[in-house]
DNA sequence: GGGGATTGCGCAATGT
DNA sequence: CACATTGCGCAATCCC
């Protein structure tokens, strides 16, 4: 199915997923971002983000969700960790009132934990902006998923291309060489017979 | 820098990455899963939603953690459904205790829904699963990344291949012509004196 | 600054 | 049953 002649379309599709540099690619698996302040809180912590009321509770209440990740530089996947820190990357992330962080660099960062800028969940400004993004997200990933296909069929094509050029090659070389040889041998008995060129190509 | 030789050694890494035929793809963005079921609620909404927040608190507390996923099916990148559904997706998922289901089709599922399999969230043993499946995860994403950045670099690769063989191909023709003429006036002429050969390539 | 685009991450369902 | 994949939402960031 499909012409199989149509073979540049998808090249030109291809190169129109890259329009020029893809940024910055992280390259590093690892460090790309610190993470340390990663994702996901539950969720609820913004509710107060810092404020008082809803009170204290939260604070103690909350800990236990406040789990996962802290960002720990996992350089391997080696789940060893798992038994040896049972709730290992439980940290929590929530950015603002985190205060099991580790303190390293305390400088780096902007430094304005507490009194951040309660967005509040559940208002509808927030739930606006979520949902767009998890347009954008979608929109996006599809994006890439289809680049990426584009590149897996480029490559595909290309390593056939490749493959014909080479014979092609070996066919012109066969047939120069068969010239070369007939050349050589008229050159050598100074050439006298009609011998047919094209002959043995 | 490297050798620039060694051309093969990516390909070799990039064929080793697809071990045989990629299951099937999705290949259609939309519609992969139906999703239907997954839920979600905002997380607080249980907190109160419409509760003077302070209050009771998240009296659940335990709730904790709910999170995402409503799995709507979205058809299309439309935002305009950001405005028709403003809390959208707000479900919870917790499948223990959530018995706000609806009730459809109540004979096609096993019908379990409470007292089904607590596994509850905050036990170990959950933590431990979870903690793994990120691990796995991590990995499995790692490994797709690298997959990805193989095929772009072999793609890369090919094309150069390409150009050089094609730029190849161009001289061996430009050869053989060459090569044609000279033999062509020899036949014509009955060949008399002894022209390099190799002169015009 | 504000909004879409990307990206790392955890969760859960599902595949192997 | 454990690990691997995959779709998805969240939050941080990037990039206009």
């Amino acid at each position: 199915m499909m012409s199989d002649s149509r073979v540049s379309s998808v090249i030109q599709e291809w190169v129109s997923s890259y329009p020029g540099q893809p940024h910055s690619q992280p390259l590093n698996p690892i460090a790309s971002n610190q993470a340390a302040q990663s994702s996901q809180m539950s969720q609820m912590d913004m509710i107060s983000y810092g404020q008082s009321h809803t009170g204290i509770i939260r604070g103690v209440t909350d800990e236990r969700v406040a789990e996962q990740m802290m960002g720990l530089p996992y350089l391997s996947y080696d789940t060893s960790c798992l038994s040896s820190n049972p709730n290992s990357g439980t940290s929590n992330h929530h950015q603002t009132h985190a205060g099991a962080q580790q303190d390293f660099s305390p400088f780096l960062l902007p430094r304005a934990p507490v009194t951040k800028r309660s967005i509040s969940k559940d208002s509808a400004e927030y739930r606006l902006r979520r949902e767009r993004n998890n347009v954008a997200v979608r929109k996006s990933r599809d994006k890439a998923r289809r680049r990426i296909l584009l590149t897996q069929q480029r490559a595909l094509q290309l390593q056939e291309e490749n493959q014909k050029l080479q014979m092609k090659i070996g066919q012109l070389t066969q047939e120069l060489d068969t010239l070369k040889h007939i050349l050589s041998q008229r050159h050598l008995q100074g050439g006298e017979d009609g011998t047919p060129q094209e002959s043995a190509i």
